[in-house]
DNA sequence: TAGTCAAAAGTCAAAGATGGTCAGAGGGTG
DNA sequence: CACCCTCTGACCATCTTTGACTTTTGACTA
């Protein structure tokens, strides 16, 4: 594995996969003495690993006691996938290329589209293809991915 | 052989015949250590050596634990559809629904893509999605239907 | 009860680690 | 000589790591 971040990230994956629940609670500064690191990395992975789009909930508290909660959302209807999937894209003013390699890495995870499917929309989306000013970027983007979730929806019924 | 480049291709080449799967990863900087030359002399020989034409893809990550990876491909059969395709593309300054219908009718019975791809990139680039104006619409549909030829190069047996 | 303190976790910006780009210099070949 | 590859290095973009400083929380004490 490359990076620290990677591995902790593995980690924690390993450990929420194994528990019984969808969620594990972490002391941050455990989880860095693990590793070696200092506490603000794990923040650092949560932030950048554990997103909502991803499909995690993350919650915290400080003080004695303190814990980080990660959750995984485990959503049984596909709508409900669709839904906070287009609340995460009208809360994000910044739609760039990781933003939308998460998204569409989730749909395909939760079996909403395949992998070439994915594919396809990544390459038109992509930086190199969207050519323009980067607000305009995000703009089509905005629109094309929640023109996307509306064919999903009708694709599965809805 | 003549030149670096020559050399650092072999070397790249040989690597990926020896390794089990179809791609490696490489780290740019221990390449350039390896045959003593710049860094940029990688990206050098990637460019003019691991084209997509030629059946390579890469791809890459920088930062900490950054790395690049090649991958070897096959290209469709079809390019010829393909060129034809983006010649029809350039030539129409007009690119209006009707007309991104027709080429992604043709992309269908060519068996270049499926219908149901073919449905969701129809409704990506609809002047629904693309709600703005008209050059503009054209201007994306362009470069995006360009990015779709480029994609639609090697799928179908990568 | 209010105040104080220590024990968490959070934030943020700087530094570090890679890879990418581009334009110009260098060199070989028809 | 002209032209096309190659090679190089300065500068850029992106992702990761680190640490100083901040905020929150609960326990203990006056």
């Amino acid at each position: 594995m490359r990076n620290i971040s990677d591995v902790i990230e593995q980690y924690l994956k390993q450990v929420l996969k194994e528990s019984q629940a969808n969620a594990i609670e972490i002391k941050r500064q455990d989880i860095a003495q693990r590793f070696e690191c200092v506490p603000s990395q794990i923040n650092y992975v949560i932030n950048t690993r554990f997103t909502v789009e991803k499909g995690y909930l993350v919650e915290s508290k400080r003080g004695g006691g303190g814990y980080i909660r990660i959750r995984r959302v485990i959503l049984h209807e596909k709508q409900d996938v669709l839904s906070s999937l287009m609340d995460v894209i009208h809360n994000h003013p910044r739609l760039n290329e990781q933003l939308v390699e998460n998204v569409l890495v989730r749909l395909v995870e939760e079996q909403m589209m395949d992998e070439q499917e994915a594919q396809l929309i990544y390459h038109l989306l992509s930086d190199e293809a969207l050519n323009l000013q980067v607000d305009d970027r995000f703009f089509i983007r905005r629109q094309q991915l929640l023109a996307l979730m509306k064919v999903l929806r009708y694709r599965n019924g809805g």
